[in-house]
DNA sequence: TAATTTTGTACAAACGTTTGTGCAAAATTT
DNA sequence: AAATTTTGCACAAACGTTTGTACAAAATTA
């Protein structure tokens, strides 16, 4: 069957295209339209099949009702549950939310987001891929509300909400410390991501405030396959660490897959923190220690800093990072 | 700065707006615009930071190279990964996909479809999450594409991809039974849902094929609770079974949890079998053993029936059922 | 030189809503 | 009875692209 307009159901019920437009977009009270033609008009509606075509309510008044947000891979559980929490929450307020997944490729960002200022967003939530920033400064240019989440960009005046990574993994590394650890390695991902130059960060001035020399970080890939090929090659080292600090999840379980292939064990031969939570963890052969971050606090207060950009187009840049926590579990073996 | 149209450019230029849209929308050569006319264009639409408004595009031709993609949970991986993929083959052939999460709430989901057909959707794919058809019916007879994935409806004419979960049932609990398994459970999820009931129905079709009378199915739920609860009032009954079959990872989870809290090993005290494959599984206390899905060929599929459906208008309902793969890792013991 | 063709570009309608403005009839007030 | 107000509705412009159609100048052909 063909498409209903509201020219299709003026004509049907006599009516002008004026009072069919009114009545379907709530306005019937508004505009004192009369009770019987009201009806005429929905009956109309229903029986025509009709559905609104937003793009021409759009082009006549400018607001899309949509929002953007952009994460770098839905394969992360970390990222997929960020989606599904700012997705929930924008729905309260009547937003459709435009998720793309830019595949850690930020030509892919690139494009995304032309695709979605051309389709009108009214504001973006992204979790930038790399350290590209002026296409999103860019954004922020067309004066469309934008909020960087977990990776950011420290020098630019766009709102973000982090965790403390710095603090998370200064806390991470002084537990083993504490536990008697001084051979450690960290395992790190995307070398230029914010996240993971201050997760070093705070692995390195830990190391370096307990007097250890040796600080050893390889890896630059936050996937499975840097996980497990970094620790195949620490374990041909003649002096292994006693410790692993992997900073992302997926890093951790690259790594686990070489340790068991090589018959280490957690906790007994290595020990093993990671940086991140899930609900896994606890049930790995060896449950996994780790930074957790606040997911729900991060995906709700994005969520509060987009809609008061957007509502209030205040122009305070409100840049916030959450303190992490950190969970043990049964992956750290006390040796001194 | 103000948005800038096609008029600015038109009066920038001294062209008109019908040589500026050829140029931008890479019709010059076609319209034999002037090679200094196109750059002059091309130069202005830089200079403004010309952004095409894809919905005035779309209002004038009918066409806004827009998908649709429903699933019931970002949050399960499984679905995570079938977004993933589904967007990147799709990406491929021009189209923006929009990824909405419909929470496992059929009013949700209607919503979503609503949402989605007034922003004149070229096609949908859907992960259906409830047993009412009708809305998606709808969106079919208004001459969208649909296509099915995991959760179907087998009386309709929609086309599907979907793995064949009877026959992945059946020989998870025919595999069961060789190892000398009869007290057999089966933790189920949503009941109504056409996967859950073909999968119920494999393992009935196992358990009375091997000549067991006592068929043992519990739960309502594809959720880390229900595999919680359920197994908690297994271990609290006399007569435990010897072996669990749980029909998705996050009951799989639950169950491993109550499992833990009781002191209950796997598989010395008890067998577990999941259905649903994640590369976590190899790295638990006990590797779980279990059904793969071939999710990568479901998302390459659904993506080339609904591209077929919406190239060439053809009528023919594919519905495909992929065969799912045994994969065993250390969960099960022999007790013959 | 005139007729025809090619080149480079423009006009204006169309898409489907929304909305500022306004009209005519009915009702009310003076 | 006339003036004013209220009620119920309609006209037409606007949004920003796309595109069918067409025009005028330049080039080519007969």
């Amino acid at each position: 069957m063909q498409k209903t307009s509201i020219t299709d159901i003026a004509e049907i019920t006599g009516l002008s295209i004026t009072t069919v437009s009114r009545v379907l977009s709530g306005k019937a009270e508004q505009y004192r339209i009369g009770k019987k033609s009201q009806e005429k008009v929905r009956e109309a509606a229903q029986k025509l099949h009709y559905v609104p075509n937003h793009f021409a309510a759009n082009l006549r008044t400018g607001k899309s009702n949509t929002l953007a947000l952009i994460i770098p891979s839905l394969n992360n559980p970390f990222f997929a549950g960020i989606a599904s929490e700012i997705n929930t929450e924008l729905r309260k307020f009547n937003y459709i939310t435009i998720i793309s997944d830019s595949d850690e490729n930020v030509e892919i960002e690139k494009m995304e987001l032309l695709q979605m200022t051309a389709r009108n967003i009214e504001g973006l939530i992204i979790v930038p891929c790399g350290d590209q920033w002026q296409h999103i400064k860019e954004i922020q240019d067309q004066r469309i509300p934008v909020v960087c989440i977990d990776r950011y960009f420290e020098h630019l005046d766009i709102p973000y909400i982090s965790t403390d990574n710095y603090e998370g993994a200064n806390k991470a590394t002084q537990y083993l410390i504490e536990n008697g650890h001084s051979k450690i390695t960290c395992i790190q991902g995307v070398q230029t991501s914010t996240p993971n130059r201050l997760r070093v960060k705070g692995f390195t001035d830990a190391m370096r405030e307990a007097g250890h020399k040796e600080i050893n970080i390889v890896g630059d890939d936050f996937t499975f396959q840097n996980g497990y090929l970094e620790t195949k090659l620490l374990l041909q080292q003649k002096q292994r660490p006693t410790a692993i600090f992997t900073l992302s999840n997926t890093i951790a379980m690259g790594c686990m897959k070489a340790l068991k292939e090589e018959n280490i064990h957690v906790p007994n031969d290595i020990s093993l923190i990671t940086f991140d939570d899930h609900p896994y963890l606890d049930y790995l052969s060896t449950p996994l220690s780790c930074i957790a971050q606040p997911v729900s606090d991060i995906s709700k207060i994005a969520v509060k800093f987009l809609l008061s950009k957007i509502q209030n187009k205040d122009i305070n840049t409100s840049q916030v990072l959450l303190k992490p926590s950190m969970k043990l579990r049964d992956s750290i073996r006390k040796i001194n």
